[in-house]
RNA sequence: GGCGAGUUGGCGGAGUGGUUACGCAGCGGAUUGCAAAUCCGUGUACAGGGGUUCGAUUCCCCUACUCGCCUCCA
């Protein structure tokens, strides 16, 4: 069996990955909370914790692994989102985790088998906050419940930091309530007008925290192997669930396992809205950031192009560089025809491919195995080999096979192409083949250039070989403008 | 102030104690009506300073710079 290898925040080291129960592979990801379009940072821990499902899939078998990722839909952001639209909190949570799914759809990540909605969970962590000050780890004060770190001597050896050095250098929410500054709230009362349920300390809503641990341990028990998320939420985030869950049930060692993808930029910078380089995975779907239209695979594979514990610079070199890999990929997949298209299956991955993957996660290690792969010539393109590419672009999550310029390369390679299958570019192909034909005996190539250029300006590739030319639409290629251009000719 | 990551050729981005990926761009050639695509060939690098070593870009230390986290944040 493939040995995973993975750096465990725990311990700062790469380390052989061996689950609790190979049949029961768990994993907990911090999802969205959700208030807004998920931008392009919320995208990262997806895709990265979206390969990580599928290796373990391939590894232990797609039966023997539950991934957990919650859905935040309590929490003041919303509250507050909420009332600035003038909208009921049930509404604006619904709508806005239907764009989280679609978007997420969009970048080819797969649908946790849990998605766990912190609403669903208050009685959970209502049991949970009572076992905590039962144990002597909790205090109530004023309404509020909070946890007493002092309680917890390993607090602080996640994220590798020390009480003393929090105190001295951060600021630390002062209230007078808390009996140690460091000390968080579990539990805290709602006004009339704020979402609250009834607790032994009276109307209220959970903190932020609880939540994870409340709904990992519902879902996956109290001793799990991998839980994931961003290197942002190491502290306080992190650190809290393992305080909560750690002496809420001190038989369980929590997870095993702790991921943290590193932060995305933005042309180096930090995306931020002040900043003005803030932009969401939707304005990029949609071509409204300076990029232009970026397709949902290519979005992946400038995810898949850094490690995930780099921090990931998106900007134009990196947007090019996948649109090329994309294009390869489309490419390669049609390099044995039409035929061979439609009935590939996947086999069996690369094993250097898998073996790249295995060692932490090394996604831009995986594409450069498989970009050797993808540079093979037509004759060496047996269909087993395709078979693997196939495969291993699954693992990937990257099955381009219904691309437009899939199957428009796959008909380059046919022994006799047919018609092009876009009705509009037959058109244009038959009247570019006839414009050449003829400015070859005149002399005048004008006409013959001037459609070329207005197809590559609707984002179609012209390729002349010596049978005539041939049509490629690429992920950017606008139907529309080609629709115009057949028109034209045609008149 | 505390913690962490990083600094590789024009750009992006791997990797290794000795023989210097790869991609894009560039340049030369083949091909082409011209291009595109394709094919062949080709150059430049390891932030600075010490140390360990027969030998360091690769290990250790220091310095500089960059970035992130420490507050809601993926």
């Amino acid at each position: 069996m493939t040995e995973i290898r993975l750096t465990n925040t725990r311990t700062r080291t790469k380390e052989p990955f061996a689950p609790i129960d190979p049949d029961d592979v768990r994993m907990y990801v911090c999802g969205p909370t959700v208030y807004d379009r998920a931008h392009l940072g919320n995208a990262r821990p997806a895709v990265v914790f979206d390969v990580l499902y599928r290796l373990l899939r391939h590894v232990y078998g797609a039966g023997h692994v539950k991934y957990v990722r919650n859905i935040t839909d309590v929490e003041d952001k919303i509250i507050d989102r909420a009332r600035a639209n003038g909208e009921a909190i049930e509404d604006l949570t619904r709508r806005t985790t239907g764009w989280y799914h679609a978007d997420m759809d969009a970048l080819g990540v797969l649908r946790p088998n849990e998605e766990p909605h912190a609403t669903d969970y208050v009685a959970q962590m209502i049991a949970m906050i009572e076992a905590l000050i039962a144990r002597g780890c909790a205090y109530a004060a004023e309404g509020h419940v909070l946890f007493s770190v002092a309680s917890f001597p390993d607090y602080g050896a996640l994220s590798g930091r020390s009480v003393e050095d929090m105190i001295a250098g951060a600021r630390v929410e002062v209230a007078p309530y808390k009996r140690d500054p460091m000390d968080f709230v579990l539990w805290k009362p709602s006004a009339a007008d704020e979402p609250g349920w009834e607790s032994p300390w009276g109307r209220g809503r959970p903190g932020w925290h609880i939540e994870c641990s409340a709904m990992s341990e519902a879902l996956l028990g109290a001793s799990f192997d991998i839980h994931g998320g961003g290197a942002d939420l190491m502290f306080p985030h992190h650190e809290n669930e393992v305080a909560q869950s750690c002496c809420a049930h001190p038989e369980g060692s929590f997870a095993r396992f702790w991921l943290h993808n590193e932060m995305l930029l933005v042309e180096g910078r930090k995306m931020s809205k002040s900043l003005g380089n803030f932009f969401t995975v939707r304005d990029l779907l949609e071509g409204r950031t300076e990029f232009g239209p970026v397709t949902g695979e290519e979005i992946r594979l400038a995810f898949l192009l850094s490690h995930y514990r780099a921090p990931m610079d998106l900007n134009a070199t990196r947007v090019e560089t996948a649109r090329a890999v994309r294009a390869e990929i489309c490419e390669a997949l049609g390099k044995r025809g039409s035929a061979a298209l439609a009935a590939r299956a996947p086999g069996a991955p690369i094993e250097a491919v898998v073996a790249r993957l295995a060692d932490d996660l090394d996604t831009p290690g995986a594409l450069a195995e498989l970009r050797g792969w993808l540079g093979l010539k037509r004759k060496q393109m047996t269909g087993e080999v395709l078979d693997r590419i196939v495969a291993s672009l699954d693992l990937l999550g990257l099955d381009l096979r219904g691309a437009a310029s899939t199957g428009d390369y796959a008909r380059l390679y046919d022994a006799e192409p047919g018609a092009h299958a876009d009705p509009a570019l037959a058109a244009c192909e038959a009247r570019l083949a006839e414009l050449r034909a003829a400015a070859k005996q005149s002399g005048d190539f004008a006409e013959a250039d001037a459609l070329k250029a207005g197809l590559v300006a609707a984002g179609v590739e012209v390729r002349i070989l010596p049978a005539g030319p041939f049509l490629i639409r690429q992920a950017t290629h606008d139907p529309a403008a080609v629709a115009r251009l057949a028109a034209t000719e045609r008149a």
